[in-house]
DNA sequence: CTGTTAGCGCTTTCAT
DNA sequence: ATGAAAGCGCTAACAG
């Protein structure tokens, strides 16, 4: 490995000088300035990070740990991304272990110290987890409803994007709505923030809420979501449309609809939630509430700006705007 | 920043003791060890990996870089993942930064120093690029034919794949494939290399070969290739079935077709290309090849490995076999 | 079993 | 405008 030494003792200079060139940190005589730019080409000198990050204590890195690589995480990571280099950062993309107890404890805290900072999504772990996190390197955490207060936070608007949802297909004239991959009970988990979404658009029309229609998945992929539709169908109970708590869920609903026969939207409304690339091209073209990438990531961004600025900074919770997109899954 | 000697005082031995007891590398008499650990956990220290890594030479850690963190990007990072975390290192993911002239300048030489390895995806990077890059780093190229012998290198059998969709369609009665998203010329680039497996099966059928169904298009996304797709209905050119060059493509070209009142498969036949997951979902299903992300990441990761055991090994040029995935959208 | 020394490659600080 | 020395936090190598 050619190392700065290498290229002070080609140019005839201190590592210093070598330095201050590279960095243009100080004023160096053109000539000299001269000499060593052509021993960096001729030997292939590039710094070494590594060592520049320990003595400077930083990195100029950000990380985005997130539970999977696909889907919604992809989408988010690219706004998250033109948000962080806009600051004059980089970002890298880690993702937890599914297979791990602990998510947390697939990103060691050791691993967080190489990043200047760090924005994770809470979406799969609890407050206890959470509580159990001590770090020195500032994380932002992005998802769910309940933190930790001393966390910074920035979550989506859960409950009113999912009331926006139902109360629309309620508009249209269903009343038999499925709210497949909701979950019950009051764990402040994402999927339990949009079945409350869901009830309130039945309570603001008026219309009962049957426990029955709350169907929760297993893993939330797209296998799961085909197979726990079929066995709804398969069951009998009536619907004549689904809530989906995210658009995997829902674009593998319009999959196990058409293999059922039912048509979609006329036997079957549909609706999502993540406003997923895809969602808009697949025919015929699926309703979703649109999490507003950008925002998400600007706050997160900022958030984590400000916390980089001042460590000591009350925390922040802040709730982003959704938005319901209408397509022709609930015309 | 509670460093190891701050430990080291604390429990009233050397840094090195601290040091071996958390790496357990020599023995450490177990009243010492109990000492040096109850140090750690109420200094809450954390070993500085910057540190760590400048010492050892090596940081455990694996960089996947791609264009974008979508669709196929996504679904071959998490098979990477899978094979580099069994080899007990880390992956990240880094996004080359689209806006940038030569898509290698977003990701330094400099950086790549941070990575014990890095896999590149070199679609749309040149054969000029890739001769430009020089690193003392590890690189294993995934993607295109035409990579400078030096390079390790894993490709798709591009050329097979695309034969056997196009084969499979004329098969069930198509004459009229457009090759959406395929590029004429002989560059070796992925889009051309597809549309050679689409002209070898019009070849191997006595079809003929007409290059205006040759319809390339701007940027790969989605709604770049609807409007394509639109465009050549609106231009008045007849066809039954539509080769896509990626999924998608063809995801957009099912929402285009449907636009347009065309039904698929009786009017029109897709396939894609990458079966992403979504595609097993949407009505009616996609025909598509699979990539194979799987022996991909094997291949990929079994390069690398190869590669830091031994530097000067003559490069390995490795292709993967795809398989034809056939759905309703070829029925 | 435990400690001392040296140094990974860089940049801050102080000197010239 | 340039250089020398010190040290970021850790661990290999050598001592004891």
């Amino acid at each position: 490995m050619v190392t700065m030494s290498d290229v002070a003792r080609e140019a005839g200079v201190s590592t210093m000088t070598v330095s201050n060139v590279l960095n243009d940190r100080r004023p160096v005589g053109a000539p000299t300035r001269a000499r060593v730019l052509a021993a960096v080409e001729s030997l292939g000198y590039e710094v070494n990070l590594t060592a520049r990050n320990l003595r400077a204590g930083r990195t100029g890195t950000v990380a985005l740990i997130v539970p999977s690589f696909y889907d919604y995480y992809s989408e988010l990571a690219d706004a998250v991304a033109r948000e962080v280099e806009a600051g004059g950062r980089h970002l890298v993309l880690e993702r937890t272990t599914a297979s791990a107890e602990l998510e947390m404890a697939s990103v060691s805290r050791a691993r967080l110290q190489l990043y200047d900072g760090v924005l994770m999504s809470s979406v799969g772990l609890d407050r206890e987890d959470l509580d159990r996190i001590r770090s020195s390197t500032p994380i932002v955490l992005l998802g769910e409803r309940d933190v930790p207060d001393r966390f910074d936070h920035v979550r989506l608007a859960n409950e009113a994007g999912a009331q926006e949802a139902t109360a629309h297909m309620i508009a249209r004239g269903s009343r038999r709505i499925l709210a497949l991959g909701c979950t019950s009970g009051d764990a402040h988990a994402m999927t339990s923030d949009r079945r409350v979404g869901w009830e309130q658009a039945h309570r603001d029309a008026g219309l009962p809420i049957d426990e029955r229609y709350v169907v929760p998945i297993g893993d939330y992929s797209f296998e799961d979501a085909r197979r726990t539709l079929l066995k709804v169908i398969a069951a009998g109970l009536p619907f004549d449309a689904v809530f989906a708590a995210t658009d995997v869920i829902a674009l593998a609903a319009l999959g196990a609809l058409h293999e059922s026969g039912l048509r979609v939207p006329d036997d079957v409304r549909v609706s999502g939630f993540d406003d997923l690339q895809v969602s808009r091209y697949v025919p015929p073209g699926l309703t979703s509430v649109d999490p507003g990438h950008e925002t998400v990531a600007r706050e997160a961004v900022r958030l984590l700006h400000r916390r980089l600025a001042d460590p000591d900074a009350p925390a922040e919770h802040v709730a982003t705007p959704v938005r319901l997109v209408v397509r022709g899954s609930t015309r």
